[in-house]
This record gives structure tokens, C-alpha cells and sequence, in this order.
DNA sequence: CTATCCCGTAAGTCAACGCTAACCGTAAGT
DNA sequence: ACTTACGGTTAGCGTTGACTTACGGGATAG
């Protein structure tokens, strides 16, 4: 679970899946569109598939990467098993601080 | 945006998070079930209130954390906003794989 | 007013991370 | 076969971050 933070706290890494996130794009184009080298989108690529945040499909020479539902299902789903309990503690917080 | 990842990749943060989720606590009680130092955790509820994912509030010489709702409503958020676009990619990918 | 909790902060150390530069492998085109 | 294009990998450097120990400050009890 703290992988896919993990990936997405690099904010080079969070606009890489904000792109792919709009439409699929080999690591040349993505590294011509952000202010990195291309090695590094490879090694921020090989983070976020073991993440399991994108998948990566070959094309000749090309590799074109997209984004792979598991991973932000699992946040989703790490979101909706803390959101209620979170909520109703917060609720019970705000209700003391009212009683002072 | 970053911040709340970047406050959730920590495992200790992430598990900070997770009790608090459970009722509120002190600081020292969070030291208590954590195999970590107090100042550590003070450290770790420091970033988390910056991320505005805990709230605090005194009470006499202790002070309470717990869940604060913004930091993970801006998850849930930025998850909703790329969640549709991403799905909507991938399954186009599926097709075009599956016309092989 | 003194003593005791409880907590935040500063200093220092050690490991982990991101970046660039250079190299190697693979797939098409001539 | 040679060349070009595209991408993954490694080594090295610089920086960031997490942890412990030691210290300082505010609130409560006696």
C-alpha cells in the first residue's frame, strides 16, 4: 500500500500518471513534454509499474505506457476502509469542541 | 497534492494514520503502540498536520490528534478526477490488445 | 513556588532517493 | 550488414529524510 504512495509523492511521477492518465505515451514523448531526461522517466516508469500504477506494451522499438486501474483502485479502496471511521471520529471531535 | 502522498509513504506515517482513523490519541500514547521514539512521532504528526491529515487540540499537558477530513478528501478528489479519463484509456487499450 | 508530566525542537548520523552521463540491447530502414 | 532510433541499466554524485539522544517550555498537582 505505501508503494503507491510512494510513487505518487514524486511530483515528476504524479504528472507522468496525469498524462498517461489522459492518453497512453511511449517514455520519448513523455520525456520530451517534462523537464527531464529520458533515463530518468525510465527509472520513475520501472517505480510506477511496480506499483502496479501503469502497464507498458510494445510497439516495435517503441514502449507505450498507460495507466493500470489496480493501483488506483487500491487507493480507492484504502480510501473507502478509513473514510467512514475517519469521518465519524472527526465528527465526534468537532461535537466535543462545541461542548467547551 | 504531493504532500498527502508524500505524508502517506511513510509506513509510519501511513500507520500513524491508520489508528487515529480508529479514535482519536495523544502522542505518547501513539509511541506507546508504535516501535518508535516520541520525538519520532511528534516528527511524524508535525508532517501530517502540514498535509492537513491530523488535527490537534490541546488538552492540558496532552495533546489529541485525529483525522482531518481536508487531507483526504483532496485524495479522494484527485482520485475522482483522473479515475473516469484513466479507466476510459485503459479500456481502449484492452480493445486495441485484444484485435491482435 | 517546586516538581512532574507531556510534548516540541535542535543536533547529528545513517540510509534512501532522484538526477545525469555513459553504455548495451533490440527493432526497423536503407 | 550498417546505420538509425528507441528504451532499459549502471555508476556516481548530491540531496533529502527518518531516527535517536539531549535539551527547553508550558500546564497541572502538591
Amino acid at each position: 500500500m505505501t508503494n503507491a504512495f510512494a510513487a505518487l509523492a514524486e511530483p515528476m511521477r504524479l504528472a507522468i500518471v496525469e498524462r498517461l492518465a489522459e492518453r497512453p505515451m511511449s517514455v520519448g514523448e513523455l520525456a520530451a513534454r517534462l523537464p527531464v531526461s529520458r533515463p530518468a522517466v525510465s527509472q520513475h516508469l520501472k517505480v510506477l509499474k511496480e506499483a502496479a500504477l501503469v502497464r507498458d506494451r510494445a510497439e516495435g522499438t517503441r514502449r507505450i505506457y498507460g495507466i493500470d486501474p489496480a493501483g488506483l483502485g487500491a487507493i480507492r479502496q484504502w480510501l473507502d476502509r478509513h473514510w467512514e471511521r475517519a469521518l465519524a471520529a472527526y465528527a465526534e471531535e468537532v461535537e466535543r469542541e462545541e461542548k467547551k
